[in-house]
DNA sequence: CCCTGATTCGC
DNA sequence: GCGAATCAGG
């Protein structure tokens, strides 16, 4: 063992798990694998997520030893989830004047909607006022690949974002304000960052860095 | 191949 | 309780 699952991470991972992230994903951001994001999840009665996968009976499992496999013939799950809503809320995000109300605590309910981080779709909260910054890395040079057995396949370069189903801090008309989240949606302690954002783009310097990160290294190269 | 999540079971 | 190994579907 060796992750101490604090308050803390469990926290993150709940919130993580909700915002419907792939375990996979969850499990990069905690610095963990999949299979104790996984795990953990179950031991913490998360809901699961509809698995793609069905799993009848456990038979062979040779794991590492002691097949022990007498009989086994369970009758189906039967636990179907179909959660098929593809409603897409999007941020209200009012692009006109707003009310000079930026406190969280005030605004409407988040519509914590589903929002599903798919890859290859890079959508940061659109900023306030510019255009879409659509955060496009990658800038390789082809060649030079002799020794190289990396070699950089630019074909999977993407990018992470929060993907918090949070509306960004209301908009100053006189200046942006980093709308990176802190704190757990829908809690009185929950803000933004509000720091002063990159040009182009909706965070500051800080987590534009975190939101804007390369997932080309998955399972090796946590942190 | 890649991805995904679920389960089992040694630790 | 934890999570690697394994499975299995898309």
């Amino acid at each position: 063992m060796a992750m101490e699952w604090t308050e803390e991470t469990i926290t993150r991972l709940r919130e993580l798990w909700q915002q419907g992230l792939s375990t996979a994903e969850i499990g990069r951001q905690l610095e963990v694998t999949k299979n104790a994001v996984v795990g953990k999840a179950h031991r913490l009665g998360l809901q699961a997520r509809p698995s793609p996968i069905r799993r009848p009976a456990a038979s062979a499992r040779p794991t590492v030893k002691a097949p022990a496999t007498p009989a086994a013939s369970v009758p189906t799950p039967a636990q179907e989830v179909t959660a098929a809503s593809v409603s897409t809320p999007v941020a209200p995000v009012a692009a006109t004047d707003v009310p000079s109300v930026p406190s969280v605590a005030t605004q409407p309910p988040q519509p914590v909607a589903e929002v599903r981080p798919v890859a290859a779709a890079p959508v940061p909260p659109a900023p306030p006022v510019v255009a879409p910054p659509v955060a496009a890395p990658r800038a390789e040079a082809p060649a030079a690949s002799a020794a190289d057995k990396e070699a950089v396949p630019a074909a999977r370069a993407e990018v992470r974002v929060p993907l918090r189903a949070v509306a960004p801090p209301a908009p100053r008309r006189s200046g942006l304000t980093c709308c990176w989240p802190l704190g757990d949606p829908g809690t009185p302690g929950f803000h933004f960052c509000g720091a002063t954002p990159v040009p182009g783009k909706p965070y500051c310097v800080e987590h534009a860095q975190l939101a804007y990160v390369k997932l080309r290294d998955r399972r090796d190269n946590v942190a």
